[in-house]
DNA sequence: TATTGTTATACTCTATAACTATA
DNA sequence: TATAGTTATAGAGTATAACAATA
């Protein structure tokens, strides 16, 4: 590193020089900046569709058998309650997923896809995975599996409790 | 899977069945659920310096001998102008970066960190560190630097123009 | 008393365009 | 004309507490 950068006016590429500070190695940085380019793109495919990566989950889920409540989507996509119950209105606004009472307890919905939401989100899927593969195309496929299996344990660190 | 999930009143362990779901396997999603993770763990650790994730790499880089201009650094850490300004605006309050016009073209403000600055970095680096480690720690050892990797790759995706 | 879903509110973050001063 | 930084504003996202219905 040189004592002092010429400090040229932006080139167009960018800012990539500033990838010498301590920030450029830091995980943390390198996890939130992957997120950033990760959810614009599946953002961009899903914009056709009227959905996000945040609506496509819900609806995915809704669109399978585990019949989820509120409260679950609300903990398992790490959103409060009222996010989720936004985009449940949203959803089912457009008839792509009811609030069906849970027999057992009536204070819970669960949230249930109806035939045209799951046609919707097998679509916007394939779109969504689509963009996801691009993205992924700049992995090397041999660490592809390995940066799954850090993911996911990044994903569920231990509870507190 | 079964054909119909008993819909149980969301454990006390939380909603841990809807890894069942396709959502649970889409690596975007990992990656947006670790990120939440690892922000939230290192902003916890960053609060008692009143910083956050965000701040602590603008002082970084200021701390820095490449004299980032604020376009710069809203290039490199992916956040618009105004983040910057505000970032900026909060760290200049505090007395921990200064404003230095660019000799070269006065449009340019070069953010620069005091000395002060330079040491609350050097404390605050540590103890986000310290919270960044704490979760990596999750991951096997071996995957590690291939997690690093990949995520370098993920975020530096190939230029549009 | 505790929990689900909802409402209400405030705060943060994000995106956009317009303005200035420079180039 | 184009760019860096600022201002202004609106929109999206987040966090919190309070409430009704239910357990």
């Amino acid at each position: 590193m040189t004592h002092l950068q010429p400090t040229v006016p932006s080139p167009p590429g960018g800012a990539d020089r500033l990838w010498a500070s301590v920030v450029g190695g830091d995980v943390s940085f390198l996890l939130a900046r992957a997120n950033f380019f990760s959810i614009s793109k599946v953002n961009a495919a899903l914009a056709p569709f009227g959905l996000k990566a945040r609506s496509l989950s819900v609806l995915a889920i809704a669109a399978s058998e585990l019949r989820p409540s509120q409260r679950e989507l609300a903990d398992f996509l790490c959103l409060d309650a009222r996010q989720i119950m936004l985009i449940v209105d949203d959803l089912e606004c457009r008839g792509w997923v009811t609030r069906e009472p849970a027999p057992a307890d009536r204070r819970i919905n669960i949230v249930v896809a109806t035939t045209e939401g799951r046609r919707v989100h097998d679509e916007a899927r394939a779109s969504a995975t689509a963009a996801g593969n691009e993205l992924m195309s700049t992995v090397a496929a041999s660490d592809f599996d390995r940066l799954s299996r850090a993911l996911r344990a990044l994903a569920t660190p231990p509870r507190e409790p």
